[in-house]
DNA sequence: TTGGTTGCAAAGCGTTTGCACTTTA
DNA sequence: TAAAGTGCAAACGCTTTGCAACCAA
């Protein structure tokens, strides 16, 4: 489903290091390295797309673990900026894994009618939020884009 | 709380006309310009940011009608394109005048730690968008964007 | 009059939490 | 064994919906 042509990318990077990565991380942290987040990140090492928590554990081999426990997985893994949150307008968040040096800031265009997403590389708001900070005096300035419309075979 | 200098506006332009602007819209559409739909509007018409169902009803001047009966004209007013749902960062719905012409696209800058809210005139992706469009295939492309830091009395 | 609108209450949905039990280190 | 993690069930907050009563046109 990753369109890799085109500007847009896999995040094939995340998909190699990510396990042992999760081991060293949890231990800096005194957190445990078990069944549950292994099986949660095996999962979003395969997806090319963000996805839910409800998809997570939909795609759980055997359904092994409970709702509960995957959110409390996905939260540890973003407090560790292992998986990156997004909300892709439907108010439902998706977690997608993040590289561990965190140099894939990027954003997604997503079908309004049947929700396919395309990942999209680039980001072109250097400049614009620079501006942003400095004119209101804001400090460590983020953002959240996405982009919404028709996809080909939905027009 | 609005600032109006640097770039940024109060949107003072919706302020004058939406109540006739409503009930010649409503009559279009076979709906009914009705009490609370006025006090929505009203409380619209105050607010310099975007406000969540739950402020508003808050806002209302005896609190005179039914959280649902908000969410409902609120439905109402998006359709009606009279009204803007934004999502600042949150997960709640929070909804801002628009102009009946649509020449009010703008963005936020929101603070991580206390929630005050700027607003943006500014805004730089058409170029931007116009290429995810392009490489993608997509048609009728928008998109969302909110920015996040921390004010300056929070930093 | 009549069909759109509202209030009320219940339900829906994603997410969080309390607590006893289990498991990792 | 001790602290972290889990399952289960209940609760939570925002939002939606069914239905009878209400009211603008």
């Amino acid at each position: 489903m990753a369109v890799d042509s085109h500007g847009t990318h896999n995040h094939g990077g995340c998909r190699t290091k990510s396990l042992a990565e999760l081991a060293s991380r949890l231990r800096g942290g005194e957190r445990r390295l078990t069944g549950p987040r292994q099986a949660i990140l095996a999962v979003l090492r395969e997806a090319p797309h963000p996805l839910s928590s409800k998809e997570i554990h939909a795609a759980l081999p055997r359904r092994e673990c409970d709702p509960a426990t995957v959110y409390r997985s996905l939260h540890l893994l973003e407090k560790l900026n292992m998986v990156q949150r997004f909300d892709l307008g439907d108010g439902v968040a998706r977690f997608e894994l993040q590289d561990p040096d965190g140099h894939d800031h990027h954003h997604h265009l997503v079908c309004r009618h049947c929700a396919a997403v395309v990942e999209l590389d680039e980001c072109d708001l250097d400049e614009f939020q620079q501006r942003v900070a400095a004119h209101s005096g804001f400090t460590l300035v983020s953002h959240r884009l996405e982009f919404f419309g028709l996809c080909p075979r939905c027009q």
